[in-house]
DNA sequence: AAGACGAAAGTGGTTGA
DNA sequence: TCAACAACTTTCGTCTT
């Protein structure tokens, strides 16, 4: 997203409403306006300094130079090549050459072994991380599950992108800014569920827990996309807090969830979408939404309101009194 | 005409024997 | 491994605004 934003630390104001309330989100790496919901930038680099220095020995052993090392470089960023330098070969003596042009060789199939696989892979967890605005720490997390996926022969029988792509679905869950299988699906070009399988098998081998997603994880985004103000992200999480305390989240899909309880907010608060949009950006149908939604005012009974018959009806007319 | 509603049948995934 | 099961989807006809 570009919203023409050069240094999102300095935001104080929202560029859409104008209002004071920006709060940075360092784990999503989005910045939005607590008013109106904008999502003023994303995408965050995070240039902090990851180490300290305490005394005179931290200052030799810590201070580093050159660039951070990263997973999501294929060496780490601190590979060595034998041979780089062009007129290198000039400097030996004639007798050493063979040697030099034998180490060469062989480097180079060391690397391509291993190498080049997680060079391809992580070239296209690159894209995959470019085309959804994921900051530079899923990355680094993927990339990460990629490497212990890897090490443990996981990848073996399955399609390289597939445990890229579940590795991402895992590290964004991990982050608390998950998507869903279908946005994964959507730019690996991966059938869903096969990504969902890989997911759950690599998840389990690699004993990274798995639990239920947070509804309220989905909300701020999908607001966004509909572009729903602040108030009504507010008004979502309230009602989905309720509906939590009342266990009528446990065993429903969360974007289903999510896109009720959005529904209903945009309802109260005049901001009327239809089931339909809910429904797209939310990747539910319309159906699911009519049903989360009939458990949610059955059961919550807002504000004792309670017309089973015209549930929405029932509740505009409380927000309105 | 568009949106909301809900019944019915079908799909893919989980669970427990 | 198989059947039962819940959640969700697809489809379609009806009602409401």
């Amino acid at each position: 997203m570009n919203t023409g934003v050069s240094d999102p630390e300095m935001v104080k104001k929202c560029p859409k409403c104008g209002a004071g309330k920006v709060r940075k989100d360092s784990v999503r790496g989005e910045v939005l306006c607590m008013e109106c919901g904008f999502i003023i930038a994303d995408n965050l680099i995070d240039f902090s300094q990851e180490w300290r220095e305490f005394d005179s020995d931290d200052v030799n052993g810590r201070r580093r130079a050159g660039a951070p090392i990263s997973l999501a470089r294929h060496d780490k960023g601190i590979s060595t090549e034998i041979g780089m330098g062009f007129s290198d070969i000039f400097k030996l003596s004639p007798k050493l050459r063979p040697k030099f042009l034998r180490l060469k060789k062989w480097q180079q199939r060391i690397s391509t072994a291993i190498e080049r696989n997680l060079k391809y892979a992580l070239a296209e967890l690159k894209r995959y991380t470019s085309q959804l605005s994921l900051p530079p720490s899923v990355e680094e997390t993927t990339a990460l599950i990629y490497r212990r996926a890897v090490a443990k022969e996981l990848v073996r029988g399955r399609s390289m992108e597939s445990v890229v792509a579940a590795s991402l679905y895992a590290a964004c869950r991990e982050h608390g800014s998950p998507r869903t299988l279908d946005e994964i699906a959507a730019i690996a070009n991966i059938p869903k569920r096969e990504i969902g399988r890989t997911y759950r098998f690599i998840a389990r081998q690699l004993g990274i827990r798995i639990l239920p997603t947070d509804p309220a994880e989905y909300i701020p985004r999908f607001a966004s996309n509909l572009k729903l103000s602040g108030k009504t992200v507010t008004r979502s999480l309230n009602i989905l807090e309720k509906a939590k305390e009342k266990e009528l989240t446990s065993g429903r899909g969360p974007t289903g969830v999510a896109a009720a309880v959005l529904y209903i907010a945009a309802q109260l608060t005049g901001e009327k979408k239809t089931q339909r949009e809910v429904a797209e950006v939310a990747g539910v149908t319309e159906v699911t939404i009519r049903n989360r939604y009939k458990e949610l005012t059955k059961n919550l009974r807002f504000e004792g309101l309670d017309d089973d018959k015209k549930p929405i009806k029932a509740l505009v007319v409380q927000a309105e009194s």
